[in-house]
DNA sequence: GAAACGATTATCT
DNA sequence: GATAATCGTTTCA
């Protein structure tokens, strides 16, 4: 039997590492949900790093500093920091060391489970659209797990929403290429995604 | 207090 | 591809 992981929580010595390293190291790792009682879960297939305070890009850059909102982002590395971005909900993984600002944004997932919840999570007021479009894009994965920034600095190694491990893709699928979205720094090459993957975000 | 600013998304053409 | 809607945080007066 090869190739078969059995899911185990990632334990903090995963996330004690630069963001470059573990949002590559992500890729392949189950996101699970239990938030309002029930599971849901989904694969992460593409992730972004924010790799320090000399990152322009990263909330906390130097020139910003420690602010109300990046506050997660200095705690232990493996706890969540969620933040609000054009009324949407976006989570990131804290990397590195404690006092140390550095994350990696999860941007999409691959569903797994829990796909009712998840539809009617992220279409209440209307029929529900295609499942390839559940966890596509940062803040259509979070709307679908049922995540908000009251799980703001929460440790991902305990309910209701943590990570687990799971079967890496191979190294020839993972691609690199540019941040989305980002007007500083924009030519940094710290998005990693499985190439070819339908739950991949676009641009 | 007020205004600008996004690590976005949906809905057009 | 272009554009409107989105809303808490941040910044400035």
């Amino acid at each position: 039997m090869t190739g078969v992981v059995t899911p185990a929580p990632l334990e903090r010595a995963f996330f004690a590492r630069p963001a470059e390293q573990l949002a590559r190291a992500m890729l392949g790792t189950r996101l699970v949900s239990s938030v309002g009682g029930d599971v849901a879960a989904g694969r992460i297939v593409e992730t972004e790093a924010y790799v320090g305070p000399h990152d322009p890009a990263s909330h906390a850059a130097e020139r910003i500093g420690r602010t109300r909102r990046n506050g997660a982002m200095f705690g232990e590395p493996g706890t969540a920091y969620v933040y609000r971005l054009y009324g949407h909900w976006c989570l990131n993984v804290v990397s590195d060391a404690a006092g140390y600002p550095a994350a990696v944004l999860v941007r999409a997932i691959a569903p797994l489970s829990g796909f009712p919840l998840m539809r009617a999570r992220r279409w209440p007021d209307r029929e529900p659209g295609r499942d390839r479009d559940l966890g596509r894009g940062p803040g259509n994965l979070t709307r679908s797990l049922g995540i908000t920034g009251a799980l703001d600095a929460h440790p991902l190694d305990t309910p209701p929403l943590w990570l687990e491990t799971g079967p890496a893709p191979d190294a020839s699928r993972v691609a690199v290429a540019p941040r989305v979205g980002v007007t500083r720094a924009a030519d940094w090459p710290l998005r990693f995604f499985i190439r070819g993957d339908p739950h991949v975000s676009r641009r």
